[in-house]
DNA sequence: ATGAAAGCGCTAACAT
DNA sequence: ATGTTAGCGCTTTCAT
């Protein structure tokens, strides 16, 4: 791109490369008048640095590896390009570059490695991706590391940034309940086991403040996979006694529950209410609109970003970083 | 990440850091009895030579950079990350690192250029950016870019890779008039003139074919800023006579129609039928599901990067490339 | 304040 | 086939 190098700049000054460096890092150790006439030229010439070199004799790279994960199902990135773009901004400000991989389901771990390491960036953050091999060779390895959405154990082994589902499964089952509902089903996936637990345990430790029993009847555990399949919700929604309303544990399991429920004649929100959580994109474009928890999706790539930076600069840190979320409002929860 | 320097690796052979870096490359000059022993240390070692010194040597950084738009309203971003992942993937099997960048509606167009500048890299992908000062900034300094999704003009002045909605809107009302729709109005934007321009023209290009005629009545024109605002299409569907089906120059356009229909009480597709471009994420879980023209995704993203090497390589390549689309039928549209 | 010069880790031209 | 060495463009130490 740009041809020119710090000797030539150098040399239309009259002065030593050193200066220009000097000028360009804006370090003291150069006469204003010098500065001043090192600065035009670099104006009037846009001569810009290499960086390669620059990262060469720092021995740093100012760049953050991130890795995506690209499900089969496009649902589940809905909102992947939000938490990149709050990464780029939040590392853009700490003068940092992001280089990405992305890896489907079935990846290898050591593709990553070998990506990373050829990348030779100064740290990394792992969007969606709980492998334990992964995490564990980067542990021994210390190279600098933050995982985003990944639903593991937030024991702060491992620095993370996740959404708080707990919280947000409690929240929702709270809003049904503060809508006038008593009978409260719940519809959620089997797995991740820790996502499973944190939306399950919301919802439960919800029903218990409220002094409301949990009917194992309006209870539906849907394999991912199935997330956005109808039929996997069929056998809950013919039972003949149904709940008022029902948390879902994720965007995803409410429309496949409201799509089940047309199916089979109930009408949401008016035979049956439905509050859920994320807050995807396709949430407020359903018939009907799905009330649910949200969260600010930049905000995770911001965060994550931030925590990345610390570990690298060997700050202290929070490991575990929870993100709130609040409800949003539509159409799919009715009050009685 | 890596200590060890290709000193160590040849020290620890007995051989030439030169035998070694022939080795790393692949490169005839080393016998095999020294290659396999080199080959082991590096392999026993984990060692990865330096990214930012190779790239300093051969005056390359083997990166592209991608600057990805973000717009304020998040479904026009809709297919961003699709793109994203056509790029990489190509962009990894043809050796090349992605860094990009975020810019949002205003931006300027030297933000672009310095950013792109200090990445230092070898070539970009603007993906739905059309700023002219910046291509012809571009062009003046010979930068190897490509444009997609960019909606300017295919002359053949600029590399590109476009949906062709031209011929997409073409089939869509080709695929009304199949199904029986003699009376078929247009929904389409003001901006981008060169999007209307391909959409308007495909519709009456397919009308006249059919030897329809085109009601001035049944054409709404939607500033892109109002595509997610049912209110903006009220006039429309306000009118006494109403076509039997629409074309919609995109699902932007379709989920506005749709709802504005409804809120007038107008059954879809009972009433009316609509049939629209682009496939969106969101129009499969929309009540009705759209009919609507799709295309691959990831294949902007692919055919971006084969063009863009292409002209890094300074090999001869076609600067228009068009990806086609097909219809994908769902409830949107009634056959009469 | 200024400049000469020694690296950073590798590639490649050159000599052996 | 193998080793020596001069760069790549910059930062930084050390003289001046």
């Amino acid at each position: 791109m740009s041809k020119l190098t710090i000797r030539d700049i150098a040399k239309m000054a009259g002065v030593s490369t050193t200066a220009v460096s000097f000028v360009l890092n804006n370090k003291s150790g150069v006469s204003d008048a010098t500065r001043e006439k090192v600065q035009k030229i670099i104006e009037s010439t846009g001569f810009t640095p290499n960086v390669h070199t620059r990262r060469l004799n720092l021995g740093k790279s100012y760049t953050i590896h991130v890795v995506l994960r690209q499900y089969s199902n496009s649902l589940f990135n809905q909102f992947a390009l939000e938490t990149l773009s709050g990464i780029f901004t939040e590392s853009k400000f700490l003068g940092y570059s992001i280089v990405f991989t992305f890896v489907d389901d079935h990846m290898d771990c050591h593709q990553i490695l070998d990506s990373v390491r050829g990348k030779d960036c100064d740290g990394i953050i792992l969007n969606q991706i709980a492998d334990p091999t992964l995490l564990s060779i980067l542990q021994q390895e210390e190279i600098p590391f933050v995982c985003v959405d990944a639903h593991i154990p937030k024991d702060g082994s491992l620095p993370l940034v996740e959404v708080d589902y707990y919280d947000a499964a409690y929240q929702a089952t709270r809003h049904l309940y503060d809508c006038g509902h008593r009978q409260i089903g719940f519809i959620g996936p089997q797995t991740p086991a820790e996502y499973y637990m944190s939306t399950f345990n919301g919802y439960t430790a919800a029903l218990k403040d409220m002094e409301l029993v949990c009917n194992p009847n309006w209870l539906a555990e849907v394999p991912f996979a199935d997330a956005d399949n109808p039929t996997s919700l069929e056998p809950l929604f013919s039972k003949p006694q149904l709940p008022t309303a029902f948390v879902c544990a994720g965007d995803i399991f409410a429309i496949s529950a409201v799509r089940c429920a047309k199916a089979k004649g109930i009408c949401i929100p008016e035979d049956i209410s439905i509050m859920s959580l994320d807050d995807l994109l396709v949430s407020q474009y359903m018939d009907p609109s799905l009330s649910t928890m949200t969260f600010p999706k930049e905000l995770l790539g911001k965060k994550a970003m931030q925590l990345l930076y610390k570990i690298i600069m060997e700050e202290p840190y929070t490991p575990v970083n929870l993100i709130k979320t609040t409800p949003i409002l539509r159409e799919s929860v009715k009050s009685i």
